[in-house]
DNA sequence: TCTGGGGTCCTAGGACCC
DNA sequence: TCTGGGGTCCTAGGACCC
């Protein structure tokens, strides 16, 4: 184990909330809710003010609404959200090369490595830790001046201790754990603040009478292995006792890539499945293929009226991105199931990764004509999927929290849209809380446009 | 009030092979 | 006539994370 708390876990605060407050300047200090806005859509990230009425992450959105009506719901923009990880990102690897990104806001950082190893190495643990603190503030501040967001770090001689630490820094805080604190710090938590411990792991420990990290540890790892099975007994027994020497580890490889739509109205018909799971096979394709990789497992995943949830898979004889084998193979494996009673999601997806091949270059050459065809239809990215509508042109459609652009206004935002009319707030980063005005849907003056800076480019500055 | 979309890892049973 | 043990691959499902 280290001896300093050399490894970092950054974690942005409420991130798409939070680029969206930092975009929108009416909307700061109000309660703004990010998600998937139709019926069953559930919320992704929610501002602070709107935590504040109970609001959370995954929670229907349903339910955000009945907890906070007057809430900003807006659909999220992951360009945006890309765009500014993409830059905190780079602040992160200023610090040190070896870091490990979990998601969009999260990473771990091991200061062992980069332009501060020599400075660490060997050095006092006070001194280390006064330096490691300096360190990650200096990093906060960093991605605070440059983005105009705020993150929360952890600092601690392990990813468990530092995860658990930035964890309590929420929010813009930092935690330091002191080497040799961690099983004082863990044990009076509840066993939920372990990763990896949910809501199954929770329930099983509870019955064993153990609520507190404190009482797991004292657990022997049989017995724990005999409650929660092989790899998550001896998991969670060495994370109680605070001891974790997993590396920071860059550059994970993909293991599958998949991609799945719950639609609005369950689908009633064979046909509809069908078509629908076409549609999934191209999305899956252009994704592998922008990867550069192809697979050689299919896998459709299928969620029926009432929530039950089934997949089944084909694994070929070797790796292919060709779309129409993809699509051929999810057809078969969809004819064995029974859609009785409605289908409420479909996903396809493919695993068994291997490097892009070049196994057949017409039938390449042809299914890229297929997907340019499929393009061209107009498949509107990001709305909520509605059941087959096959024309070939369909009307633009307004989304809250959308970027658009006004011949005249200039640039805005879409507040909401409906019976004929949208509504839009004209407003930028940088200016003060704009006005709202109403449009027909089909103005010609009014288009979608790309997301805005959220700060000047540094040279600038 | 009713449950997204993208992933990772683990388990368990059966097939198959030696 | 009764019936091994181990290893690998495939499939399905489940827990968990952001």
């Amino acid at each position: 184990m280290r001896t300093l708390p050399s490894i970092l876990h950054l974690d942005m605060d409420a991130f798409f909330a939070s680029v969206e407050q930092a975009a929108k300047p009416s909307l700061r200090g109000k309660p703004v809710i990010v998600g998937g806005l139709g019926n069953r859509g559930v919320v992704s990230t929610c501002s602070y003010e709107a935590r504040v009425f109970g609001v959370r992450s995954a929670m229907a959105t349903a339910v955000a609404r009945r907890l906070c009506p007057n809430a900003a719901y807006l659909w999220p923009r992951f360009v945006a959200y890309r765009d500014l990880s993409e830059q905190v990102m780079a602040l992160v690897r200023e610090v040190s090369p070896l870091v490990e990104q979990l998601s969009v806001d999260e990473a771990y950082v091991d200061l062992t490595a980069g332009q501060f190893a020599p400075a660490l190495d060997g050095v006092a643990p006070a001194e280390g830790a006064e330096l490691v603190r300096a360190i990650a503030e200096d990093l906060r501040a960093d991605i605070e001046r440059r983005t105009g967001l705020t993150a929360s770090v952890g600092a601690a001689s392990s990813k468990l201790m530092a995860k658990i630490a930035s964890e309590q820094a929420k929010p813009n805080g930092l935690v330091l754990v002191t080497p040799g604190q961690e099983r004082a710090v863990l044990g009076p938590m509840a066993v939920r603040a372990l990763p990896g411990v949910g809501p199954a792991t929770e329930q099983a420990l509870r019955r064993a009478g153990l609520v507190t990290v404190a009482e797991v540890a004292e657990q022997s790892e049989g017995e724990l292995v005999r409650l929660l099975g092989r790899a998550h007994g001896t998991g969670v027994a060495l994370m109680a006792r605070g001891l974790d020497d997993r590396p920071v580890v860059p550059d994970r490889d993909t293991k599958s890539v998949s991609v799945e739509d719950t639609y609005e109205v369950d689908l009633m018909e064979r046909d509809q499945v069908l078509f629908e799971l076409d549609r999934l096979a191209v999305r899956c394709v252009r994704r592998l293929k922008a990867a550069g990789r192809s697979g050689r497992t299919v896998v459709i995943k299928i969620r029926r009226f009432d929530f039950s949830t089934l997949t089944r898979s084909e694994t070929l004889a070797g790796p292919t991105d060709d779309g129409r084998v993809i699509a051929a193979t999810a057809r078969r494996l969809a004819d064995q199931v029974s859609l009785a009673g409605g289908i409420r999601l479909l996903g396809v997806g493919v695993s068994q990764l291997a490097e892009y091949t070049q196994e057949d270059l017409f039938a390449q050459a042809a299914a890229e004509l297929a997907e340019d065809e499929e393009e061209a239809g107009g498949e509107q990215e990001g709305s909520a999927p509605t059941a087959s509508s096959r024309q070939p042109v369909r009307a633009q459609v307004w989304l809250p929290g959308q970027d658009v652009v006004h011949e005249e206004l200039g640039a805005g935002w879409v507040q909401g849209s409906g019976v004929g009319r949208v509504t839009v707030r004209f407003e930028t980063p940088d200016s003060p809380p704009g006005r709202v005005r109403t449009f027909k849907v089909d103005d010609p003056a009014l288009a979608p446009a790309d997301p805005l800076p959220l700060r000047p480019p540094v040279e600038q500055q």
